[in-house]
DNA sequence: GTCTATACTTGGATAGAC
DNA sequence: GTCTATCCAAGTATAGAC
């Protein structure tokens, strides 16, 4: 057996271990450029330029390298958007965070990793369990973002918002699983100003046929 | 070099070869059972019950197997789908279909194996590009679905239906995508309901408030 | 903790008999 | 057109030196 310093790393708050993390960095570069199925052990050690053996010292498998990969960047990522999330106020605001969002993933591929994952996962009951776990923070992101937008709207009381985010959150994936395979990936773009019509729609027009002064923001 | 048996087939239009009809077949239920990364040659002839070489012989490669499994099961779920889109005549109706994609999907996977491509695709730019066309099927398909479902409903003016049926396709893909790691697959039934909801919403009381009849159907 | 070397396994692909 | 046998490349993982 290895010395199991894969488990448990809790406990060492101060100055996480370097190499774990430049470990964990190869693997989500390697993910995002060469897919699931590139992801090899030795594909992530030569992208970061360190033995190959380090992953088993640390993590004791390549799979559970990818999953402690995805709760660092989920973590992340959450903590980032996170914050633009509470200041949402209208349902643009929310498209804008996508689209900016989109724009980032196209440079970054964070959200890429995601849907490697998620696909990758779909074989893995296990994997699967986690993932899922670790995703709700994504749609809890959405759907308080939500509730700010559509505070005092009358559509706020008439769908669930737990389902309607978590809606958002699956259109969001499938949105970059298919414009990743589009060499130009133009039509995200348009996908997004459709939704930003349809938010103007429902934030605006809406309330206002129902006789209410529109909601805030926007 | 093997006997190019797996170019250009096209030309027997009677009694397509049974041998690759099988192998099809075979490599569709690996992928859904096993995924992407569980889908290869062996495992591939082992669970249709013929020999691995048969693969390389009739498709020259696993990859190009793949791509033509996904041209199959797309023709046919289009074709299959195809006709209830054309009687959509509103957006529960639609919203109507896609439950019912959902549900097969549980059994037979179909939608499964989409995600997996397209996931597995993202790294081989030849074979996102193939993937992205055949799946226009699918767009055109909902986007003809949404002009049917909001014929003479003043919204069908205000947003791109291209791109609406574009995000309804991606929020799709997503669904199964998440829906799959949850042993359970109990939310999604839930968001279905919701999206019933909304398009309840947009089909009777939009209209209305607008003054004018409801558009006919639902 | 990190490196070298290597054991072991699996997968893609082909040759050649039938 | 199908099967057996096999080659070779690539992957995971570990042992053991440093």
């Amino acid at each position: 057996m290895y010395a199991d310093a894969h488990m448990a790393d809790r406990k060492k708050p101060a100055r996480e271990t370097d190499t774990r993390n430049r470990i964990v960095e190869a693997a989500l570069e390697t993910l995002r450029e060469e897919g699931f199925a590139g992801t090899t052990a030795r594909a992530i050690a030569a992208r970061g330029g360190f033995n190959q053996a380090l992953i088993f010292y640390h993590f004791g498998s390549v799979a559970a390298l990818l999953l402690e990969a995805f709760r660092a960047t989920s973590e992340e990522q959450v903590a980032k958007y996170g914050a633009a999330a509470a200041e949402v106020r209208s349902l643009p605001d929310l498209v804008e965070i996508a689209r900016n969002l989109h724009e980032e993933d196209l440079q970054t591929g964070a959200v890429t990793v995601v849907t490697q994952l998620m696909a990758a996962a779909a074989s893995d009951p296990d994997a699967g369990r986690v993932m899922l776990d670790r995703f709700e923070g994504w749609i809890g992101l959405v759907e308080s973002a939500l509730r700010g937008g559509l505070k005092d709207h009358p559509v706020a009381a008439m769908i669930p918002l737990r389902e309607a985010a978590y809606a958002i959150c699956a259109m969001f994936l499938g949105i970059e699983l298919m414009s990743r395979l589009d060499p130009e990936r133009s039509e995200a773009d348009q996908v997004f100003a459709m939704m930003s019509a349809v938010a103007q729609l429902v934030q605006v027009v809406l309330p206002t046929l129902l006789g209410q002064q529109p909601a805030s923001g926007a």
